[in-house]
RNA sequence: GGAGGGGUACCAAAGCGGUCAAAUGGGGCGGGCUGUAAACCCGUUGACUUCGGUCUUCGAAGGUUCGAAUCCUUCCCCCUCCA
């Protein structure tokens, strides 16, 4: 079977549903499309839950088509209301324009912008939604809509079901996500809509607004929610989302993520987040399931950081898991030299490090052996840390088996 | 606008005058086992502490009481039914 964006885009996994599947691929097998995917901008960077969103822009761009960034301004100001549990904080506009600032920087490090048949067109929803006349709005385009349906929407439905209350507002974000496939469509001729599945609803409205207002055929794709083998949703970790973000989250962070997958996702991911090709994947597929994971982390950590950031986490890791000695990349804490002349208790160095955040929180885990300095397991929060416990002015300091810090004096 | 129900820690949910820093479950964190995985087992989960205790928490503010998450008043918010 000759290879094309539909046939990969199965292969590796990222298919969940589309509105009409073979037309879409006789249309992409036969021309060069425009798709598009919107983008929350509720935050100061993308983390790993938008991933597979943007490698699906990269596929875009692999088969030549071009990919669409919304970014949307407009909408974050409403709050898309799906599978969301309850209304969250609105955004002021200056924090909306900021996050978009940052986050347009990711799509730079992932897409390609050379190739000028391919290089993505970045949109403000806000451009169009913030000027609307209510009014006309409500005459052209919500004559299109009837409450009956938008009421059996999983995100309107499921919110009312579970007795949470569904702001006007928010109810009104399906309209606006439709109304922004129209605009597309209209601008730049784009036809596909691609998103995440829980974006189902919200796609479909754009796909029926278009045709029943300009007649014309426009198609849905969506992508899997991604869940962990242990049910969880990809990206965030109780620690804090996996940004995609070095400011946010170190490279060694991230290439740690992706080295503690699940087993049971590891095939998944590499088809999912890597560019190896599938017939690779197949041929190293029994390999040790180890050596996989740190497969997924250089790839993954390469593409998003580079491969020197990717080398150097994974030299890191090495160092500080196989031989128990620590790599440079582990995150620095600076302290002066001074607090040690007379020994700092180790209570205190920690919270100093901000390892963890109170004096309880310390003793705690003292109590349950949890912190190590230079590998050695402290037992009594008396103990105090000398100056002649550091190597040439460093000293690592452990909490758990994962998290290492280095703590390095300063005159 | 009327009637009723409710707001408890990260989440869910008990408690309804002292024995409550608050049962239980989930989650998190740490330890054990292992492979930096999963599952399982154990511990822990407000802050400070000279480890005796001390201080701040149960929507908000007042009040009653020797003593309040628990009773009273006012206010805010949510839900259900009626209009």
């Amino acid at each position: 079977m000759k290879s094309s964006f539909i046939s990969e885009f199965k292969e590796r996994e990222y298919f969940n549903q589309c509105t009409n599947l073979e037309e879409l691929e006789k249309l992409m097998n036969t021309n060069k499309i425009s798709a598009y995917i919107g983008f929350d901008c509720t935050a100061q960077s993308l983390h790993v839950g938008s991933l597979l969103q943007i490698m699906c822009l990269r596929m875009l761009q692999k088969y030549g088509h071009k990919p669409i960034v919304l970014l949307g301004g407009g909408t974050t100001m409403i709050g898309d209301p799906s599978g969301k549990e309850e209304t969250r904080k609105i955004l002021t506009e200056s924090d909306i324009k900021k996050n978009i600032n940052s986050i347009k920087k990711v799509f730079s490090i992932f897409l390609d912008n050379k190739n000028t048949k391919t290089k993505p067109i970045f949109v403000n929803n806000n451009k169009w939604l913030g000027k609307l006349n209510y009014i006309k709005f409500l005459r052209e385009i919500g004559k299109h809509f009837t409450i009956n349906k938008m009421l059996s929407f999983d995100s309107v439905k499921l919110r009312l079901e579970r007795e949470q209350s569904l702001s006007y507002m928010e109810f009104n974000y399906m309209i606006l996500q439709a109304y922004d496939f129209l605009e597309l469509n209209k601008k730049n001729n784009c036809v596909v809509q691609i998103g995440g599945s829980d974006q189902w609803g919200n796609i479909v409205n754009g796909v029926e607004l278009v045709k029943r207002y300009s007649s014309k055929q426009v198609y849905g794709l969506t992508t899997p929610l991604i869940t962990l083998a242990s049910g969880a949703k990809m990206g965030k970790t109780e620690k804090g989302a996996i940004w995609l973000d070095k400011k946010l989250l170190s490279p060694y962070d991230y290439w740690q993520f992706w080295r503690n997958t699940d087993d049971r996702d590891v095939i998944k991911f590499l088809k999912m987040f890597t560019d190896k090709k599938i017939s690779e994947i197949e041929e190293i597929k029994n390999k040790d399931i180890n050596e996989l994971k740190i497969i997924l982390a250089n790839e993954a950590t390469t593409m998003l950081h580079g491969k020197i950031a990717a080398v150097k986490a994974a030299e890191t890791a090495k160092k500080t898991f196989t031989s128990g000695s620590f790599g440079d990349d582990l995150p620095v804490v600076k302290i002066k030299r001074e607090k040690f002349e007379s020994g700092l208790n180790i209570v205190d160095l920690v919270v100093e490090s901000k390892l963890l955040n109170s004096k309880s929180e310390v003793r705690r885990m003292i109590k349950n052996l949890g912190i190590k300095v230079n590998n050695k397991t402290i037992e009594s929060d008396k103990i105090t840390v000398l100056l002649s416990e550091f190597n040439n002015s460093v000293l690592k300091l452990s909490q758990g088996k994962k998290k290492h810090i280095l703590i390095k004096l300063t005159p």
